[in-house]
DNA sequence: CAGTAACGTGCAAAAACGTGCAGAGTCAAG
DNA sequence: CTTGACTCTGCACGTTTTTGCACGTTACTG
């Protein structure tokens, strides 16, 4: 791993998750904390970030006002976006449903991947545009502020138009009886219409999710194809939902294959 | 080998994963490191790509800007796109064309204003997200890389749902005998689309754009109702295109309302 | 105030580097 | 066909950069 990458990684690391420790980097990528140090040390000093007692933090702190940069991303949800982005193939048309998960696997896209990307989110449009190889294709409609995707009729009437490959969606609860719900009722629309034209629908499941129901129906596990949950979760997630069809699938685990 | 088709090698392998490893490379293709080295050298030497000890990476860093922050906001644009949002009014459906100086415009909306914006633009969407009296609605299609917005047949057929009371474009051409003009063709359309749908057509018009044609047609001045230019540049707008039939809209005069 | 974790510096091994050089191949002139 | 100039490639060798470890110091934590 040449220096510069891993420089570049650490911005990006700070650039997501707003702070970088050196421990954890340098387990992650199996280098010692000195390199990392070193690293750091070299990036504060031109500028790129401030250096802070175990790790990094961003130069300016409160240079975040923009929306689109809401919704904090957890390591789970990174892994899990890392994880679902492997399952796209070359040619390949999904869906990306809205969230801070699907912000992940859009970020985690290979650059130059020849695929097509449908979205209801803006949010996810924008992460997109630097993937030059993709096709970006925006569903319309009433804007939802608070989940940042369009939804309502004309929303669910537009989808209409698609048959998508696979389809990457998140949800509020999975419960192994009740199924995959979620706190709104426009948006469960939208999944549910979203989830009956794909081949196949995978969820984005970050453990926090585990066991909760919300108050709208998405989808009965029938209907589900994958589960895409962290390398952490994974045995629980086995225990809760691996007797239910669905294919669970993590890092390491299940296929590595891309 | 031909050392010409290493160098393309290098430079695809360095376009797709960002990086090149003189190491790996020199396995790859059976060859010495020393060669891969001097190839890479070369290429340096050529401005083609930065040398780095162990490879290469790109010349221009992917730092990528986030794209949504980029458009530089001149004080001409914000002043035009001030200015427009002073033109709409509580209970206005309004059309909002993308570009940088829509992006101010959008910025400069009273943040409680009680309207429904439509646009094409994630961007905008995206940057309307904090208006909460606003209500959003997103024009889909496939999404224009360059610009920002959404375009294409399904775009105008979307369009078809709307009746604007106004509508605010953007446009890089202006000329007294050509009319509005725009560099892309796909955005013309969508730009032609909208005019003919809305109550009243208002051009956002830097300076810059005086005079200039572009090659894809918007719209015939009889088609337009304002024109919105900065305080400077209102004298040499209303020689030009005073006579034109649409009212010259500027901070301070013609009536600041509506 | 004591214990722990993180830090910086010096150092040595390893990796990568640049340069010079020799062998192999190519090409055109003789 | 031969010869000489030229280029390309790989190797040798000395230099520079990077990396991990050791060790003493500094900064947090309770």
């Amino acid at each position: 791993m040449l220096s510069h990458e891993r420089k570049t990684h650490l911005l990006s690391l700070l650039d997501e998750q707003g702070s970088v420790v050196a421990k954890d980097v340098s387990r992650e990528l199996g280098l010692s904390e000195d390199t990392i140090r070193r690293d750091l040390r070299e990036l504060a000093r031109d500028g790129r970030l401030k250096r802070v007692h175990g790790g990094a933090v961003p130069i300016a702190p409160a240079n975040a006002p923009f929306p689109g940069r809401i919704g904090i991303a957890t390591p789970e949800k990174v892994e899990i976006g890392k994880r679902a982005a492997a399952m796209i193939e070359p040619g390949h048309v999904v869906f990306l449903d809205g969230g801070t998960t699907a912000i992940q696997l859009a970020r985690h896209l290979p650059r130059h991947l020849d695929a097509t990307v449908i979205t209801h989110s803006p949010n996810i449009a924008m992460e997109l545009l630097n993937h030059q190889g993709l096709e970006v294709e925006i569903v319309g409609g009433r804007l939802l502020r608070h989940s940042i995707v369009t939804s309502g009729a004309a929303t669910i009437a537009w989808l209409g138009r698609y048959r998508p490959d696979i389809c990457f969606i998140g949800a509020t609860g999975l419960h192994p009886d009740q199924g995959v719900t979620t706190g709104e009722s426009e948006e469960a629309e939208v999944k549910r219409a979203v989830i009956e034209k794909s081949g196949s629908a995978v969820i984005l499941a970050s453990s926090e999710k585990f066991g909760a129901v919300s108050s709208f129906e998405v989808a009965r596990w029938t209907n589900i194809d994958g589960l895409v949950v962290a390398q952490a979760a994974s045995r629980k997630a086995a225990e809760l939902f691996g007797h239910l069809g669905c294919e669970i699938l993590s890092t390491n685990q299940t296929g590595s294959r891309r």
